[in-house]
DNA sequence: ATTATACTCTAATAAAACAGTAGAGTATCG
DNA sequence: CGATACTCTACTGTTTTATTAGAGTATAAT
């Protein structure tokens, strides 16, 4: 049940990002430094986001990363998903990565697994990157 | 976020000790058939259940395993954290699992992080193999 | 006692996921 | 132009996961 460091490089990242907010771009290697993060793998996470939507950023002299909508917006669930794959402990509980398994109807692990990914998703839904 | 194979084949193995409770042991290849789990990955699973007095077992013919104790008194979170370790998210917030960060005073994942534990934990921990 | 039954224990392994790195390339600013 | 800083593909090493092999031990029934 264990969040990667992948997921917690980003999380961290998009807090910095955050403080930034309508301030510029921040470069990676700020970001890195600051947080301690690996430079260079840094730089595939800030993709991933961007790629999504959540980031955008501007290249040569003066550039960097920034968010791409209010931090009020994004919410850590957003970030989650996208470094570290879905919430839900099961696929076949999974919201937007659902997967059907073969004996559903009589599984004793479904109901329970379905309320922790309602009660996971819930905290980390409401949580965003500002107010 | 998600539970191991080994987690889920606990789970699932307990809920039919749990349904066998006080009708006699329970041989391994009996549940691997049932629920569809690999035998020998099924022993070594189940012998961790043992190990840490959730299950005691029996040998020989007519032998087989069962609950150590009352399936009330059992929780899907006692099972999930001897097969798939701790609940948290993080170590820095795991409560039997606890290790910590070097920033965490200014830490911004720490809080919802701890969140998401207490989440995770307080349904894994209600949810016992029996009433 | 012998045999069949069923758990016990150590070790090995194949594959996947994770964490991180290298290096050449491209856009932008001044 | 030249420095800056992101972009992109691919590669590597390590760890974890999921599983299997096989020899060993205890028990019950015959
Ligand atoms: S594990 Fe998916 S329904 Fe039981
Ligand atoms: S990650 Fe542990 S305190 Fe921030």
């Amino acid at each position: 049940m264990k969040l990667s460091k992948k997921g917690e490089y980003a999380l961290k990242a998009m807090i910095e990002l955050a403080r930034a907010y309508k301030k510029g771009p921040v470069r990676i290697s700020s970001i890195a430094e600051k947080e301690g993060i690996p430079k260079k793998f840094l730089e595939r996470i800030l993709m991933d986001l961007k790629k999504v939507g959540i980031l955008k950023s501007s290249r040569g002299a003066g550039g960097g990363y920034e968010l791409a909508k209010a931090p009020k917006e994004i919410s850590f669930a957003d970030v989650i998903r996208v470094t570290s794959g879905p919430l839900a402990p099961l696929r076949c509980v999974s919201k937007y990565a659902h997967i059907n398994c073969p004996h559903e109807k009589s599984c004793g692990l479904k109901k329970v697994m379905q309320d922790v990914r309602n009660a996971v998703a819930t905290v980390l839904e409401r949580e965003k990157f500002g107010k």
